[in-house]
DNA sequence: TTAGGTAGTAGAACAGGTTTCTCTTTCCGG
DNA sequence: CCGGAAAGAGAAACCTGTTCTACTACCTAA
Protein backbone atom coordinates (compact mmCIF):
# COMPACT_ATOMS: atom_id res chain seq x y z
CA UNK A 1 0.00 0.00 0.00
CA UNK A 2 1.08 3.57 0.33
CA UNK A 3 2.65 3.96 3.48
CA UNK A 4 2.40 1.30 5.71
CA UNK A 5 5.28 3.09 7.92
CA UNK A 6 7.16 0.32 9.53
CA UNK A 7 4.49 -0.30 12.76
CA UNK A 8 5.41 1.33 15.83
CA UNK A 9 5.00 -0.12 19.49
CA UNK A 10 1.67 -2.01 18.97
CA UNK A 11 1.91 -3.57 22.29
CA UNK A 12 -1.80 -4.46 22.76
CA UNK A 13 -1.54 -6.84 20.19
CA UNK A 14 -5.40 -5.68 19.37
CA UNK A 15 -4.41 -2.79 17.40
CA UNK A 16 -3.82 -5.12 14.68
CA UNK A 17 -7.37 -6.57 15.06
CA UNK A 18 -10.42 -4.88 13.57
CA UNK A 19 -13.03 -4.20 15.86
CA UNK A 20 -15.19 -7.50 15.63
CA UNK A 21 -19.11 -7.22 15.58
CA UNK A 22 -19.31 -8.69 19.22
CA UNK A 23 -16.90 -6.33 20.45
CA UNK A 24 -18.31 -3.31 20.12
CA UNK A 25 -21.04 -2.68 23.13
CA UNK A 26 -22.65 0.62 22.77
CA UNK A 27 -25.56 0.34 19.95
CA UNK A 28 -23.56 3.85 18.32
CA UNK A 29 -20.62 2.03 17.66
CA UNK A 30 -22.29 -0.91 15.94
CA UNK A 31 -24.22 1.85 14.13
CA UNK A 32 -20.92 2.97 12.71
CA UNK A 33 -19.00 -0.11 11.66
CA UNK A 34 -22.49 -0.45 9.79
CA UNK A 35 -22.20 3.08 8.33
CA UNK A 36 -18.55 2.30 7.75
CA UNK A 37 -19.09 -0.72 5.78
CA UNK A 38 -22.20 0.37 4.10
CA UNK A 39 -19.97 3.19 2.60
CA UNK A 40 -17.43 0.86 2.01
CA UNK A 41 -19.19 -1.15 -0.35
CA UNK A 42 -21.12 1.71 -1.72
CA UNK A 43 -17.97 3.39 -3.15
CA UNK A 44 -16.47 -0.41 -3.84
CA UNK A 45 -19.96 -1.17 -5.74
CA UNK A 46 -18.85 2.52 -8.14
CA UNK A 47 -15.47 2.31 -8.57
CA UNK A 48 -14.21 -1.32 -7.36
CA UNK A 49 -10.86 -1.04 -5.76
CA UNK A 50 -9.28 2.35 -6.20
CA UNK A 51 -12.38 4.02 -5.31
CA UNK A 52 -12.61 2.55 -2.14
CA UNK A 53 -10.43 5.48 -0.50
CA UNK A 54 -9.94 5.62 3.03
CA UNK A 55 -10.68 9.50 3.51
CA UNK A 56 -14.05 8.89 0.34
CA UNK A 57 -15.23 5.89 3.23
CA UNK A 58 -14.40 8.00 6.25
CA UNK A 59 -16.59 11.31 4.80
CA UNK A 60 -19.14 9.13 3.18
CA UNK A 61 -19.37 7.42 6.75
CA UNK A 62 -19.49 10.65 8.64
CA UNK A 63 -16.76 9.57 10.75
CA UNK A 64 -13.11 11.12 11.39
CA UNK A 65 -10.27 9.07 9.55
CA UNK A 66 -8.66 7.99 12.61
CA UNK A 67 -12.13 6.49 13.75
CA UNK A 68 -12.53 4.55 10.45
CA UNK A 69 -8.40 3.11 11.74
CA UNK A 70 -9.79 2.43 15.18
CA UNK A 71 -12.30 0.31 13.58
CA UNK A 72 -10.67 -1.29 10.77
CA UNK A 73 -6.88 -1.04 10.85
CA UNK A 74 -6.33 -1.11 7.36
CA UNK A 75 -8.07 -0.80 3.81
CA UNK A 76 -7.75 -4.61 3.15
CA UNK A 77 -9.15 -4.90 6.54
CA UNK A 78 -11.39 -2.93 5.64
CA UNK A 79 -12.40 -4.47 2.43
CA UNK A 80 -12.32 -8.37 3.83
CA UNK A 81 -14.52 -7.40 6.30
CA UNK A 82 -16.78 -6.02 4.23
CA UNK A 83 -16.92 -8.96 2.18
CA UNK A 84 -17.23 -11.08 5.67
CA UNK A 85 -20.91 -9.32 6.13
CA UNK A 86 -22.01 -10.29 2.69
CA UNK A 87 -21.12 -14.17 2.84
CA UNK A 88 -22.77 -13.91 5.97
CA UNK A 89 -25.59 -12.48 4.39
CA UNK A 90 -25.89 -14.61 1.62
CA UNK A 91 -25.33 -17.99 4.12
CA UNK A 92 -28.39 -16.41 6.05
CA UNK A 93 -30.21 -16.02 2.73
CA UNK A 94 -29.38 -19.66 1.69
CA UNK A 95 -30.23 -21.45 5.40
CA UNK A 96 -33.76 -20.31 4.97
CA UNK A 97 -34.62 -22.34 1.64
CA UNK A 98 -33.38 -25.28 0.81
CA UNK A 99 -30.58 -25.42 -1.68
CA UNK A 100 -31.79 -26.77 -5.23
CA UNK A 101 -30.31 -29.12 -7.13
CA UNK A 102 -30.45 -33.30 -6.91
CA UNK A 103 -27.10 -34.28 -6.38
CA UNK A 104 -24.35 -32.51 -4.02
CA UNK A 105 -22.28 -31.22 -6.98
CA UNK A 106 -25.34 -29.68 -8.34
CA UNK A 107 -25.73 -27.89 -5.25
CA UNK A 108 -22.86 -26.87 -4.88
CA UNK A 109 -22.43 -25.25 -8.55
CA UNK A 110 -26.06 -23.96 -8.15
CA UNK A 111 -24.55 -21.95 -4.91
CA UNK A 112 -21.31 -20.82 -7.05
CA UNK A 113 -23.62 -19.29 -9.21
CA UNK A 114 -25.33 -17.40 -7.34
CA UNK A 115 -22.14 -15.80 -6.85
CA UNK A 116 -21.27 -15.88 -10.60
CA UNK A 117 -24.30 -13.49 -11.29
CA UNK A 118 -23.12 -11.51 -8.89
CA UNK A 119 -19.94 -11.28 -10.54
CA UNK A 120 -22.29 -9.91 -13.71
CA UNK A 121 -24.44 -7.96 -11.61
CA UNK A 122 -21.79 -6.14 -9.45
CA UNK A 123 -18.59 -6.63 -10.77
CA UNK A 124 -16.17 -3.34 -9.32
CA UNK A 125 -17.59 -4.74 -5.62
CA UNK A 126 -16.50 -8.50 -6.53
CA UNK A 127 -13.19 -6.68 -8.19
CA UNK A 128 -12.45 -4.78 -4.91
CA UNK A 129 -13.20 -7.61 -2.38
CA UNK A 130 -11.12 -9.94 -4.35
CA UNK A 131 -8.42 -7.96 -4.60
CA UNK A 132 -8.57 -7.17 -0.75
CA UNK A 133 -8.79 -11.36 0.16
CA UNK A 134 -6.46 -11.83 -2.05
CA UNK A 135 -3.62 -9.27 -1.23
CA UNK A 136 -3.83 -9.67 2.49
CA UNK A 137 -1.05 -10.28 4.67
CA UNK A 138 -0.84 -11.70 7.69
CA UNK A 139 -1.67 -9.53 9.65
CA UNK A 140 -5.37 -9.37 8.29
CA UNK A 141 -5.48 -13.13 8.59
CA UNK A 142 -8.44 -12.85 11.38
CA UNK A 143 -10.69 -11.42 8.78
CA UNK A 144 -9.27 -13.81 5.79
CA UNK A 145 -9.87 -16.45 7.74
CA UNK A 146 -12.99 -16.29 8.63
CA UNK A 147 -14.19 -14.87 5.61
CA UNK A 148 -12.62 -18.84 4.24
CA UNK A 149 -14.71 -20.27 6.83
CA UNK A 150 -17.66 -19.20 5.95
CA UNK A 151 -16.66 -19.80 1.83
CA UNK A 152 -16.36 -23.54 3.18
CA UNK A 153 -19.13 -23.74 5.40
CA UNK A 154 -21.25 -22.47 2.78
CA UNK A 155 -20.31 -25.67 0.07
CA UNK A 156 -19.86 -28.04 2.47
CA UNK A 157 -23.77 -27.35 4.08
CA UNK A 158 -24.46 -27.49 0.12
CA UNK A 159 -23.23 -30.73 -0.91
CA UNK A 160 -25.43 -32.28 1.77
CA UNK A 161 -27.36 -31.41 5.43
CA UNK A 162 -25.48 -33.79 7.87
CA UNK A 163 -21.56 -33.95 8.63
CA UNK A 164 -19.71 -33.82 5.85
CA UNK A 165 -17.01 -37.14 5.47
CA UNK A 166 -13.37 -35.98 5.08
CA UNK A 167 -13.49 -36.84 1.70
CA UNK A 168 -16.28 -34.47 0.63
CA UNK A 169 -14.86 -31.70 3.36
CA UNK A 170 -11.84 -32.27 0.41
CA UNK A 171 -14.18 -31.61 -2.45
CA UNK A 172 -15.23 -29.09 -1.26
CA UNK A 173 -12.14 -27.15 -0.06
CA UNK A 174 -10.47 -27.99 -3.58
CA UNK A 175 -13.65 -26.50 -5.66
CA UNK A 176 -13.86 -23.32 -2.95
CA UNK A 177 -9.75 -23.30 -4.56
CA UNK A 178 -10.70 -23.79 -7.88
CA UNK A 179 -13.24 -20.87 -7.50
CA UNK A 180 -10.93 -18.72 -5.61
CA UNK A 181 -8.31 -19.08 -8.54
CA UNK A 182 -10.71 -18.33 -11.29
CA UNK A 183 -12.04 -15.09 -9.26
CA UNK A 184 -8.06 -13.81 -9.61
CA UNK A 185 -8.49 -14.56 -13.23
CA UNK A 186 -11.69 -12.99 -13.66
CA UNK A 187 -10.32 -9.74 -11.98
CA UNK A 188 -8.18 -9.51 -14.75
CA UNK A 189 -10.23 -10.07 -17.46
CA UNK A 190 -8.16 -13.55 -18.57
CA UNK A 191 -11.32 -15.62 -17.65
CA UNK A 192 -15.23 -14.60 -18.72
CA UNK A 193 -18.01 -15.39 -16.02
CA UNK A 194 -18.84 -18.21 -18.86
CA UNK A 195 -15.45 -19.48 -18.49
CA UNK A 196 -15.54 -19.65 -14.91
CA UNK A 197 -18.51 -21.28 -14.88
CA UNK A 198 -17.74 -24.09 -17.23
CA UNK A 199 -14.20 -24.88 -15.25
CA UNK A 200 -16.23 -25.36 -12.08
CA UNK A 201 -18.70 -27.12 -13.66
CA UNK A 202 -15.67 -29.64 -14.95
CA UNK A 203 -13.95 -29.55 -12.18
CA UNK A 204 -16.98 -30.73 -10.11
CA UNK A 205 -17.57 -33.23 -12.56
CA UNK A 206 -14.22 -34.25 -12.61
CA UNK A 207 -14.35 -34.46 -8.46
CA UNK A 208 -17.92 -36.00 -8.05
CA UNK A 209 -17.81 -39.11 -10.71
CA UNK B 1 -1.50 1.11 -4.59
CA UNK B 2 -0.32 4.50 -3.18
CA UNK B 3 -1.27 6.98 -5.97
CA UNK B 4 -2.84 5.26 -9.16
CA UNK B 5 -3.34 8.77 -10.50
CA UNK B 6 -6.38 8.02 -12.41
CA UNK B 7 -4.02 7.03 -15.40
CA UNK B 8 -3.65 10.04 -18.28
CA UNK B 9 -3.70 10.22 -21.74
CA UNK B 10 -2.30 6.96 -22.62
CA UNK B 11 -2.86 7.46 -26.40
CA UNK B 12 0.13 4.94 -27.52
CA UNK B 13 -1.49 2.18 -25.99
CA UNK B 14 1.63 0.37 -25.18
CA UNK B 15 2.24 2.23 -22.05
CA UNK B 16 0.84 0.28 -19.72
CA UNK B 17 2.98 -2.97 -20.77
CA UNK B 18 5.84 -3.64 -19.73
CA UNK B 19 9.07 -3.91 -22.25
CA UNK B 20 9.51 -7.27 -22.74
CA UNK B 21 12.82 -8.81 -23.30
CA UNK B 22 12.54 -9.65 -27.14
CA UNK B 23 11.48 -5.77 -26.95
CA UNK B 24 14.61 -4.80 -26.12
CA UNK B 25 17.14 -4.05 -29.04
CA UNK B 26 20.09 -2.94 -27.56
CA UNK B 27 22.49 -4.78 -25.48
CA UNK B 28 22.67 -1.91 -23.06
CA UNK B 29 19.01 -2.30 -22.92
CA UNK B 30 18.22 -6.04 -21.79
CA UNK B 31 21.46 -5.39 -19.43
CA UNK B 32 19.22 -2.42 -17.30
CA UNK B 33 16.44 -4.72 -17.91
CA UNK B 34 18.34 -7.78 -16.41
CA UNK B 35 19.65 -5.22 -13.55
CA UNK B 36 16.40 -4.05 -12.80
CA UNK B 37 14.84 -7.80 -12.19
CA UNK B 38 17.88 -8.34 -10.51
CA UNK B 39 17.26 -5.77 -7.95
CA UNK B 40 13.55 -6.27 -7.47
CA UNK B 41 14.39 -10.06 -6.76
CA UNK B 42 16.96 -9.11 -4.18
CA UNK B 43 15.22 -6.67 -2.53
CA UNK B 44 12.08 -9.22 -2.07
CA UNK B 45 14.38 -12.16 -1.12
CA UNK B 46 15.55 -9.40 2.27
CA UNK B 47 12.09 -7.94 2.78
CA UNK B 48 9.36 -9.16 0.75
CA UNK B 49 6.07 -7.34 -1.25
CA UNK B 50 6.63 -3.56 1.17
CA UNK B 51 10.97 -4.19 0.70
CA UNK B 52 10.73 -3.81 -3.21
CA UNK B 53 9.86 0.21 -3.10
CA UNK B 54 10.29 1.40 -6.76
CA UNK B 55 13.28 3.66 -5.86
CA UNK B 56 15.07 1.52 -3.78
CA UNK B 57 14.89 -1.36 -6.92
CA UNK B 58 15.84 2.17 -9.41
CA UNK B 59 19.01 3.31 -6.88
CA UNK B 60 20.11 -0.67 -6.73
CA UNK B 61 19.92 -1.11 -10.51
CA UNK B 62 21.18 1.84 -11.15
CA UNK B 63 18.44 3.73 -13.15
CA UNK B 64 16.55 6.54 -12.84
CA UNK B 65 13.11 6.41 -11.73
CA UNK B 66 11.70 7.58 -15.06
CA UNK B 67 13.85 4.93 -16.27
CA UNK B 68 12.49 2.16 -13.96
CA UNK B 69 9.09 3.19 -15.35
CA UNK B 70 9.77 2.95 -18.74
CA UNK B 71 10.33 -0.17 -18.37
CA UNK B 72 8.06 -1.47 -15.67
CA UNK B 73 5.07 0.90 -15.16
CA UNK B 74 4.00 -0.45 -12.25
CA UNK B 75 4.91 -2.36 -9.34
CA UNK B 76 3.07 -5.04 -9.97
CA UNK B 77 4.06 -5.04 -13.56
CA UNK B 78 7.90 -5.45 -12.18
CA UNK B 79 7.27 -8.27 -9.79
CA UNK B 80 5.18 -10.14 -11.85
CA UNK B 81 7.97 -10.02 -14.77
CA UNK B 82 10.12 -11.09 -12.53
CA UNK B 83 8.17 -13.77 -11.32
CA UNK B 84 7.90 -14.77 -15.09
CA UNK B 85 11.36 -14.90 -15.50
CA UNK B 86 11.70 -17.24 -12.73
CA UNK B 87 9.27 -19.66 -14.42
CA UNK B 88 11.26 -19.48 -17.53
CA UNK B 89 14.20 -20.38 -16.06
CA UNK B 90 12.42 -22.86 -13.89
CA UNK B 91 10.98 -24.38 -17.20
CA UNK B 92 14.52 -24.35 -18.79
CA UNK B 93 16.12 -26.14 -15.82
CA UNK B 94 13.18 -28.82 -16.26
CA UNK B 95 13.16 -29.64 -19.44
CA UNK B 96 16.80 -30.36 -18.95
CA UNK B 97 16.24 -33.87 -17.56
CA UNK B 98 13.46 -36.05 -17.34
CA UNK B 99 10.87 -35.20 -14.24
CA UNK B 100 11.11 -37.52 -12.07
CA UNK B 101 7.66 -39.56 -10.92
CA UNK B 102 6.51 -42.71 -12.01
CA UNK B 103 2.66 -41.89 -12.86
CA UNK B 104 1.87 -38.32 -13.94
CA UNK B 105 0.31 -37.63 -10.24
CA UNK B 106 3.52 -38.20 -9.30
CA UNK B 107 5.59 -36.13 -11.80
CA UNK B 108 3.04 -32.90 -11.19
CA UNK B 109 3.52 -33.36 -7.44
CA UNK B 110 7.30 -33.76 -7.89
CA UNK B 111 7.19 -30.21 -9.84
CA UNK B 112 4.61 -28.34 -7.29
CA UNK B 113 6.72 -29.80 -4.63
CA UNK B 114 9.93 -27.48 -6.11
CA UNK B 115 7.91 -24.76 -5.48
CA UNK B 116 7.02 -25.74 -1.94
CA UNK B 117 10.60 -26.09 -1.23
CA UNK B 118 11.50 -22.64 -2.29
CA UNK B 119 9.22 -21.22 -0.38
CA UNK B 120 10.69 -23.03 2.56
CA UNK B 121 13.90 -21.83 1.46
CA UNK B 122 13.20 -18.20 -0.24
CA UNK B 123 9.39 -17.19 1.59
CA UNK B 124 9.61 -13.34 1.57
CA UNK B 125 10.42 -14.08 -2.32
CA UNK B 126 7.63 -16.08 -2.74
CA UNK B 127 5.53 -13.35 -0.58
CA UNK B 128 6.39 -10.94 -3.08
CA UNK B 129 5.34 -12.54 -6.04
CA UNK B 130 2.50 -14.15 -5.30
CA UNK B 131 1.00 -10.79 -4.11
CA UNK B 132 2.08 -9.17 -6.78
CA UNK B 133 0.43 -11.60 -8.98
CA UNK B 134 -2.83 -12.20 -7.30
CA UNK B 135 -3.59 -8.56 -6.48
CA UNK B 136 -2.69 -7.04 -10.67
CA UNK B 137 -5.32 -5.63 -12.08
CA UNK B 138 -6.18 -6.00 -16.23
CA UNK B 139 -3.56 -3.64 -16.29
CA UNK B 140 -1.16 -5.87 -16.21
CA UNK B 141 -2.95 -8.47 -17.69
CA UNK B 142 -0.49 -9.29 -20.43
CA UNK B 143 2.32 -10.46 -17.72
CA UNK B 144 -0.28 -11.85 -15.65
CA UNK B 145 -1.21 -14.02 -18.29
CA UNK B 146 2.20 -15.51 -19.80
CA UNK B 147 2.80 -16.80 -16.24
CA UNK B 148 -0.53 -18.29 -15.95
CA UNK B 149 0.56 -19.70 -19.67
CA UNK B 150 4.08 -20.79 -18.01
CA UNK B 151 2.78 -22.49 -15.02
CA UNK B 152 -0.17 -24.66 -17.13
CA UNK B 153 2.41 -25.86 -19.37
CA UNK B 154 4.84 -26.62 -17.07
CA UNK B 155 2.24 -28.72 -15.12
CA UNK B 156 0.57 -30.87 -18.39
CA UNK B 157 4.20 -31.36 -19.27
CA UNK B 158 4.58 -32.77 -16.43
CA UNK B 159 1.91 -35.17 -16.68
CA UNK B 160 3.74 -37.05 -20.35
CA UNK B 161 5.71 -35.83 -22.80
CA UNK B 162 3.12 -36.40 -25.81
CA UNK B 163 0.10 -33.68 -26.32
CA UNK B 164 -2.03 -33.95 -23.57
CA UNK B 165 -5.92 -34.96 -23.65
CA UNK B 166 -8.64 -32.53 -22.53
CA UNK B 167 -9.48 -33.69 -19.28
CA UNK B 168 -5.55 -34.30 -18.66
CA UNK B 169 -5.23 -30.02 -19.64
CA UNK B 170 -8.50 -29.50 -16.88
CA UNK B 171 -6.61 -31.46 -14.24
CA UNK B 172 -3.39 -29.85 -14.63
CA UNK B 173 -5.55 -26.85 -14.65
CA UNK B 174 -7.33 -27.97 -11.33
CA UNK B 175 -4.41 -28.25 -9.46
CA UNK B 176 -2.62 -25.28 -10.59
CA UNK B 177 -5.88 -23.91 -8.63
CA UNK B 178 -5.37 -25.60 -5.62
CA UNK B 179 -1.77 -24.87 -5.60
CA UNK B 180 -2.70 -21.11 -6.38
CA UNK B 181 -4.77 -20.85 -3.39
CA UNK B 182 -2.81 -22.91 -1.46
CA UNK B 183 0.19 -20.17 -2.22
CA UNK B 184 -2.37 -17.64 -1.05
CA UNK B 185 -3.14 -19.54 2.26
CA UNK B 186 0.69 -20.15 3.09
CA UNK B 187 1.35 -16.48 2.29
CA UNK B 188 -1.21 -15.11 5.16
CA UNK B 189 -0.40 -17.82 7.32
CA UNK B 190 -3.27 -19.83 7.40
CA UNK B 191 -1.90 -23.07 6.00
CA UNK B 192 2.06 -24.08 6.53
CA UNK B 193 4.47 -25.40 3.60
CA UNK B 194 3.36 -28.98 4.81
CA UNK B 195 -0.46 -28.56 5.01
CA UNK B 196 0.17 -27.05 1.49
CA UNK B 197 1.66 -30.47 -0.09
CA UNK B 198 -0.85 -32.28 1.99
CA UNK B 199 -3.22 -30.76 0.11
CA UNK B 200 -1.81 -30.60 -3.27
CA UNK B 201 -1.72 -34.41 -2.47
CA UNK B 202 -4.59 -35.09 -2.01
CA UNK B 203 -6.16 -32.74 -4.86
CA UNK B 204 -4.19 -35.21 -7.32
CA UNK B 205 -5.76 -38.61 -5.58
CA UNK B 206 -8.92 -37.21 -5.85
CA UNK B 207 -8.55 -36.23 -9.61
CA UNK B 208 -6.61 -38.45 -10.74
CA UNK B 209 -8.50 -41.99 -9.60
C1' DT C 1 -18.21 16.25 42.19
C1' DT C 2 -14.01 15.19 40.14
C1' DA C 3 -9.75 12.85 38.14
C1' DG C 4 -8.81 9.76 34.61
C1' DG C 5 -9.48 6.97 30.84
C1' DT C 6 -11.80 6.05 26.36
C1' DA C 7 -13.79 7.27 21.89
C1' DG C 8 -14.24 10.71 18.64
C1' DT C 9 -13.02 14.92 15.55
C1' DA C 10 -10.19 17.71 12.72
C1' DG C 11 -6.28 18.27 10.44
C1' DA C 12 -1.34 18.08 9.76
C1' DA C 13 2.41 15.18 8.59
C1' DC C 14 4.73 11.29 6.59
C1' DA C 15 5.78 7.42 3.24
C1' DG C 16 5.98 5.29 -0.95
C1' DG C 17 3.79 4.53 -5.74
C1' DT C 18 3.21 7.33 -9.72
C1' DT C 19 3.56 11.34 -12.78
C1' DT C 20 5.73 15.25 -14.66
C1' DC C 21 9.38 18.39 -15.94
C1' DT C 22 13.77 19.69 -17.40
C1' DC C 23 17.91 18.80 -19.02
C1' DT C 24 21.69 15.37 -21.17
C1' DT C 25 23.09 11.60 -23.68
C1' DT C 26 22.67 8.24 -27.23
C1' DC C 27 21.26 6.62 -31.56
C1' DC C 28 20.27 6.89 -36.40
C1' DG C 29 18.98 8.25 -41.02
C1' DG C 30 20.56 11.57 -44.18
C1' DC D 1 29.33 15.03 -39.58
C1' DC D 2 24.35 16.96 -38.40
C1' DG D 3 19.75 17.45 -36.49
C1' DG D 4 16.10 15.47 -34.39
C1' DA D 5 13.94 11.64 -31.92
C1' DA D 6 14.20 8.44 -28.38
C1' DA D 7 16.07 7.06 -23.97
C1' DG D 8 17.97 8.19 -19.63
C1' DA D 9 19.13 11.07 -15.39
C1' DG D 10 17.66 13.78 -11.60
C1' DA D 11 14.50 15.81 -8.97
C1' DA D 12 10.17 17.90 -7.80
C1' DA D 13 5.33 17.30 -7.37
C1' DC D 14 1.12 14.68 -6.57
C1' DC D 15 -1.99 11.24 -4.61
C1' DT D 16 -3.61 8.20 -1.24
C1' DG D 17 -2.75 4.87 2.71
C1' DT D 18 -1.24 5.46 7.29
C1' DT D 19 0.24 7.76 11.53
C1' DC D 20 0.37 11.43 14.81
C1' DT D 21 -1.08 15.50 17.57
C1' DA D 22 -4.17 18.43 19.91
C1' DC D 23 -8.45 18.98 21.57
C1' DT D 24 -13.31 17.79 23.07
C1' DA D 25 -17.00 14.89 25.05
C1' DC D 26 -18.36 11.48 27.84
C1' DC D 27 -18.44 7.86 31.06
C1' DT D 28 -17.09 5.72 35.32
C1' DA D 29 -14.95 4.85 39.74
C1' DA D 30 -13.39 6.95 43.92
Amino acid sequence: MAAPRTRTGNASAELTRSLTATDLGSAAQRERRKRILDATLALASKGGYEAVQMRAVADRADVALGTLYRYFPSKIHLLVSGLAREFERAEERLSRSPIPGDTPPDRVLHVLSLVTRSMQREPLLIEAMTRAFMFADPGAATEVNSVARLMESMLTRAMHDGEPTADERAIARIIGDVWLSNLVAWVTRRASADDVTAHLELAARLLLR
